[in-house]
RNA sequence: GGGCCCGUGGCCAAGUAUGGAAAAGGCACUGGCCUCCGGAGCCAGUAACCGUGGGUUCGAAUCCCACCGGGCCCGCCA
């Protein structure tokens, strides 16, 4: 048996559902919910089936539940040795079906199954697996991953380590957009510096070249058309152009401020460019074309970024099974295969040279508002397809890159931060194209932002808190916590430690709190080594394991029925229901649900741990159960923070 | 103007999939607990008419409608 709570449950329902067809021939029962009631004096599990059908029929509620009580106590007469768990049921409340277990027999089975399966207890496997692309993370390669990106890469992470141990075939990919103005930006100016060694992280070197780069553009840009508005007298125009070129000279002086050589340097080359955005717009187009020359620059400045970007996913132990360029979509034809179709569809239109695709009109002429849940009231708009001097644009890609990774996946989730229209638009397209299909297996896994209470980050301005850093702060904090409570360590040993301490933290506030919402980032949230952080969770653990270095677990012969106090019945049933609560989250697409979890179940040893003694318990038989309630404990424990990404240290 | 997401004690926040008994937990605050397996801990206490108003229902934090507040998005950027 792989999950005797499972089984419980079913026991429950198959007994429901039979007394109750008994009972009251005439009811048809569709589904039969099983709830927890609000304290365990009322049974483990419960339903209110009852109270849903008893209006119809016109009858007490409480009567009701009294007869399926009644003829659930024949059923398990009959049913005899079949019955594994289900040990009572009563009446409760106002007409609901308490249902008892039978703990001794349900914690043995618990204890034993979790110490026997270990490191895949709890990780129910899938009646039908499939082939399941998590495409994460994918940040542009023109600055450092943030810490509002990195909410991706630890949700993103967490679920494929959920679905693949949930049986599913799982592939990670991350999509690098090298193609297009801002990988030109950054190539243009890194050429015009002379293509120069990163004298810190690289990708960081080139945020600060991209930053300050595209800034001066922009100013440029800017004025140009200030002069032009100026020329033709529009006055609210001008307004507001001097008003967004006052806030970029902001931003230009603030980025020289920290790096005065650097700003110095591009803004020289730049002014000596006599039409710099030509440049860019070339250089873009040639890449596109696969122009040697180019592609060398643009792979040379985005790999040398991309090395940053796997120095950090490497130190938090997230990898990908699958880099896939953008630029490789345009160079293999998918792209202009894409367009092609597209054009013959009667969406396309030609607006001064560029393609776009008319989505409202395909939305209405091919039904789609139900399907893709389109309120009446909202007009999708066009997406252009082209630009004008014949770039492909970012949907254009995008819809080829869908197609390829359907060609590896029955399902896809894209996770990403909260846009709404490009993925509407996107589905609208696999529709136009006759893959509808596509566009149901195709999950949009939105996140909130991390944002920050003082002031709006801007990655174009180079005003953001990067990954590093916070794992810089966190790895730092943890070092002083492990110094101050376990000096006895080796330099190396509280090292290590600091770092499994540090970044469980900061993966654990990332994932936590519910994807959707935002997040707004404190330095004390994020550093919290208290309650409901990973710390906390880390640190249940340490002392399970400790426990365990000194007292061996004897298997087979253990006997649960000792563990009669609540608190152990507390830790008991929520081990128990890890598999039901893991299948919960892979079903609902839910990492948080794993945290919170994890964090529950170490409160809940926390609690034993302090009243009760394991060591010292008497009799030898009552310590050999609590040894063999801990070790359950710590698998269970283990596995789930496995889930997440965070290890579980033995030390701390 | 339109669209999407969010709104739960002073602050953070779970619960919303599938309506059900008494709305978790943390921070802060108050008072206790180290002769005892690690105090990053444990125990107890104060604090919420679940944004507002309607509706559906025997029953709503959960479903429906309207509104209010916050965030994000509406480019030949990605």
């Amino acid at each position: 048996m792989l999950d005797p709570w499972g089984k419980f449950r079913e026991e429950c329902t198959e007994a429901i559902r039979i007394a109750f067809q008994r009972s009251f021939p005439e009811v048809n029962l569709e589904v039969i919910a099983l709830e927890r009631p609000p304290s365990t004096d009322l049974g483990e599990l419960s339903s209110s089936i009852c109270l849903n059908v008893s209006k119809k029929l016109g009858l007490n509620p409480r009567e009701m539940a009294s007869r399926v009580v009644q003829a659930i106590g024949l059923y398990k007469a009959e049913a005899g040795s079949r019955i594994l768990f289900l040990k009572a049921a009563e009446v409760g409340g106002a007409g609901y079906i308490n249902l008892y277990a039978d703990k001794e027999r349900l914690f043995d089975a618990v204890i034993k199954t979790a110490l026997e399966l270990d490191r895949t207890w709890g990780f129910l496997k899938t009646d039908s697996p499939v082939r399941i692309i998590v495409e994460h993370t994918s940040v542009n390669p023109i600055h450092p991953i943030e810490i509002s990106h990195s909410r991706g890469t630890f949700l993103g992470d967490s679920l494929a380590r959920i679905l693949s141990n949930r049986g599913h075939k799982v592939s990670r990919h991350y999509y690098v957009d090298d193609l297009g103005r801002q990988t030109a930006i950054i190539a243009y100016g890194y050429d015009k510096l002379g293509r120069p060694k990163p004298t810190s992280k690289p990708d960081h070197f080139i945020g600060d070249i991209y930053a300050i780069t595209s800034c001066i553009l922009e100013i440029r840009r800017l004025k140009a058309r200030i002069k032009e508005a100026k020329d033709k007298g529009d006055e609210d125009e001008l307004m507001r152009l001097q008003k967004e070129v006052d806030d970029w000279i902001a931003a230009a002086e603030d980025l020289r401020s920290r790096q005065k050589e650097l700003f110095e340097r591009i803004l020289t080359e730049v002014d000596r460019d006599s039409d710099p955005d030509e440049a860019i717009k070339e250089l873009s187009r040639k890449y596109e074309e696969g122009d040697e020359k180019v592609k060398s620059l643009i792979r040379e400045v985005t790999d040398l970024c991309l090395e940053g970007f796997k120095e950090t996913l490497s130190r938090v132990g997230v990898e990908f099974d699958s880099w896939d360029w953008e630029s490789e979509l345009a160079w293999s034809s998918r792209v202009e295969e894409v367009l092609r179709c597209l054009k013959q569809s009667p969406y396309a239109k030609l607006v001064s040279g560029a393609l776009e695709l008319d989505i409202g009109a395909a939305v209405e002429d091919l039904g789609l508002r139900s399907l893709l849940g389109i309120p009446e009231s909202y007009q999708l708009p066009s997406v252009t397809l082209t630009t004008s001097f014949g770039t492909s644009l970012y949907p254009a890609r995008d819809i080829a890159y869908s197609l390829r990774k359907f060609e590896l996946a029955d399902r896809v989730i894209n996770v990403i931060g909260l846009q709404v229209h490009p993925q509407l638009q996107l589905r609208v397209a696999l529709c136009i194209l006759g893959r509808r299909d596509l566009a149901e297996c195709q999950t949009h896994f939105v996140h909130g932002y991390v944002r920050f209470p003082m002031y709006r980050m801007s990655s174009r301005r180079g005003r953001f808190v990067t990954l590093d850093q916070v794992l810089e702060e966190a790895v730092t904090k943890a070092m002083i916590e492990v110094m101050k409570r376990s000096p006895e360590l080796s330099e190396e040993e509280r090292k290590k430690i600091s770092e499994i301490v540090g970044l469980g933290a900061v993966k654990y506030a990332m994932i936590s709190t519910e994807p959707k919402k935002d997040l707004v980032f404190t330095w004390e949230r994020v550093l919290d080594f208290e309650r409901n952080s990973a710390p906390f969770i880390q640190y249940a653990h340490a002392r399970a394991s400790n426990i365990l270095k000194k007292g061996e677990v004897v298997d087979r012969s253990v006997n649960i029925g000792l563990l009669t106090n609540p608190l152990e019945h507390d830790l008991l049933l929520r081990i128990a229901q890890f598999p039901e609560l893991f299948v919960r989250a892979s079903e609902t697409l839910g990492p948080h649900l794993i945290a919170d979890y994890a964090n529950d179940l170490a409160s809940a040893f926390n609690a034993f741990y302090d009243h009760l003694p394991v060591l010292r318990a008497e009799p030898r038989e009552l310590r050999d159960a609590r040894l063999a309630l801990v070790k359950a404990f710590q698998i269970t424990l283990r596995n789930a923070l496995s889930l997440l990404g965070i290890e579980a240290p033995e030390r701390m």
